[in-house]
RNA sequence: CGCGGGGUGGAGCAGUCUGGUAGCUCGUUGGGCUCAUAACCCAAAGGUCCCGGGUUCAAAUCCCGGCCCCGCAA
């Protein structure tokens, strides 16, 4: 069960490994796209290459068809990885070895939907695989192994959901080979520890210039490749596709430039004042309505000039629409 | 037929409403200045104004049709 890209290479692996893969869950296909097509969960796409059965279903919690496919399937396990869909207690009993997650954190730290965005937005410098048994809660159940890697500087969200795509297939290929001969203990998460990862927004991408270059230049690189990082620039929405913190070098007798000011202008970025005396040198954007460019290529088209504000407001709360 | 923005020398844009000389910031090339420079000064080259019709004395601009790019939404 899974949907997302995130999701392929552990049935991928799955399939290479030999398991009998008897069905494919995944999310419905989704009106998608600029006209309204269809679109089909990459997951989908992989199972019908390779001739697996795919089920789609709206709703699995009431839904008597799934319940009544499983029991026929009756399958030894159920492997989850980013499926997008709480599965019923009736549905985690089945399986003889239990429903088995991949999940991209160090559980149990960023439980939840976006763990990958997280980690990166809040500055970690290292993330990993949970392979982990579920129960009812949400990402709560006991771990069966755990990898670690380290998150590259300048690492954004999809290159890092890759890696650990990857990761996660290996794990997960590992941990259910010594799941099926018993030789693996469930390790209780220590829930005190917890933290959440909640399914991003809209409203998260919005630039609040009061935080510090770092935050901000974190979260251009987790929220990609949405919500997005952006600000409000002359009504319209200005994403933010390449940033980061600029050397202290730069910042003398900035001290007192308002937030969202421009205080540099070079050859192939334009450097924002933030708060705390940090600035922020953007290096890509992109203008609402129009493709991804270069930051001299803004600076020539919008005819910046240093003191001009980045942004209409700190907040960018003058949108509301 | 979901909503909206856009297509103008190599790049990013203005000009379109109110038809009439192809504009700006860069880049490129040549020259100059300089110990030197991606800095500065001077000069030059480079455009079927997305495509096809229509209106008009005249269309980048107005009308009709088409293609393509992008944002939102989902």
């Amino acid at each position: 069960m899974g949907t997302p890209e995130f999701a392929v290479p552990s049935l991928a692996k799955l399939v290479q490994d030999g398991h009998e893969v008897a069905a494919v869950f995944t999310q419905p296909d989704k009106p998608a796209g600029r006209g309204k097509h269809l679109q089909a969960p990459p997951v989908k796409a992989f199972a019908l290459e390779r001739g697996i059965a795919v089920h789609q279903p709206a709703r699995i919690k009431t839904n008597e068809e799934v319940r009544a496919v499983f029991q026929s399937i009756a399958p030894d396990a159920c492997v989850v990885a980013a499926y997008g869909k709480i599965l019923p207690e009736w549905l985690l009993q089945i399986p003889r070895l239990g429903c088995i997650n991949v999940h991209a954190s160090l559980l149990p730290k960023y439980r939840g939907a976006a763990p990958i965005n997280w980690a990166i937005a809040n500055g970690e410098r290292e993330t990993g695989i949970t392979i982990m048994q579920m129960d009812a809660g949400l990402d709560t159940g006991p771990m069966l192994a755990q990898r670690a890697i380290e998150i590259g500087e300048d690492e954004t969200a999809p290159e890092l959901s890759a890696r650990l795509a990857e990761v996660g297939a290996e794990l997960l290929s590992e941990t259910l080979l010594l799941v099926e001969r018993g030789e693996i203990e469930p390790v209780p998460q220590k829930n005190d520890e917890a933290t959440y990862a909640p399914m991003l927004k809209r409203e998260d991408g919005l630039i609040d210039w009061q935080m510090s270059a770092r935050e901000i230049a974190n979260r251009v690189r987790a929220f990609q490749p949405w919500p997005g990082t952006y600000t409000i620039f002359r009504g319209v929405r200005l994403m933010l596709w390449r940033a980061r913190a600029a050397s202290t070098l730069t910042l003398d007798g900035i001290k007192n430039v308002e937030p969202a000011t421009i205080i540099l202008i070079d050859k192939t970025s334009l450097t924002i004042a933030c708060s705390g005396s940090s600035a922020l040198r953007i290096e890509e954007v992109q203008i609402e309505g129009k493709r991804r460019m270069n930051a001299r290529d803004f600076i020539n088209g919008a005819r910046l000039n240093v003191g001009d504000r980045i942004a209409d407001s700190l907040f960018g709360d003058q949108q509301s629409g």
